[in-house]
DNA sequence: TCCCATCGTAGGTGGATTGC
DNA sequence: GCAATCCACCTACGATGGGA
């Protein structure tokens, strides 16, 4: 039986790492925040990560209170993990490590899951921006319906339908990607056919300048500009 | 569907030893 | 005293098969 391991330390820092320091831990609560999923809903969204590494993640993030798990009721009587209301609290520390690891290099042909995009566009988001909008989207990523509401200087992202949206946007991860992080314009995406817009076409060509774009770290510019001809 | 058990492997850790 | 090296042990992980 592995012994649990602990930094023995009492620093905030290193007793947070006990709880979800471990590989894969903090990747389970990003597949978590934006509402309920089951255990094979998190092993699509985490796909190199094995069976009983999740299930062992999952038995320590419930034990350290930081996840639970719950039955659905009936007709699909599933089990479902989500976070704690104390295991939510990681939300801000998430979306700010993800601003901070935005400007690491990209992982060559690593493909972005609709979660974690999501997450990214929360991330990402400028509140100051934002000011006076008020929108409520309907997001479609491949198969997963997210709802977007913007107002009051905010973005909440959660899984599911939204009520009566201003727009419902149909693309791909990688689509929306181009359209909110590298400016591409929503003509000429929605010409391709790689996007589509239901309802106000033109709340859905603002997006792009609520949210920052990622800009690589000094020491990452550095090698780009030695490796560049 | 959702785990659980077992086995093999790669990589990490810590102690002992050696050389400067 | 310190750094480098070696080596045994430990741990996380993946693969696989099976159970409720």
């Amino acid at each position: 039986m592995p012994v649990k391991r602990t930094y023995d330390d009492s620093c905030g820092i290193a007793r947070a790492l006990d709880l979800v320091g471990e590989r894969w831990a903090l990747l389970v609560m990003r597949e978590l925040m934006l509402g309920p999923k089951r255990f094979s809903d998190l092993q699509r969204g985490l796909p190199t990560a094995s069976q009983n590494v999740l299930s062992h993640r999952l038995r320590e993030l419930t034990a350290a209170g930081v996840v639970r798990r719950r039955k659905l009721g009936a007709p699909v009587g599933a089990w479902v993990y989500e976070p704690t209301p104390w295991g939510r609290e990681l939300e801000p520390v998430l979306l700010a490590l993800g601003r901070w690891g935005s400007r690491a290099p990209m992982v060559a042909d690593a493909e972005l899951n609709a979660d974690a995009m999501v997450l990214g566009l929360k991330s990402m988001f400028l509140p100051e921006a934002a000011a006076g909008v008020r929108v409520s989207l309907g997001l479609r990523l491949g198969d997963e319906v997210f709802r977007l509401t913007i107002a009051d200087g905010r973005l909440e992202a959660a899984r599911g339908d939204a009520e009566r949206p201003d727009a419902v946007v149909a693309t791909d991860v990688a689509t929306l990607r181009e359209l909110i992080f590298r400016g591409r314009p929503t003509a000429t995406l929605r010409a391709s056919g790689r996007l589509t817009v239901e309802g106000d076409v033109e709340a859905v060509e603002r997006l792009p300048a609520l949210f920052a774009r990622p800009r690589p770290a000094p020491e990452a510019e550095a090698d780009e500009a030695r490796l560049s001809p």
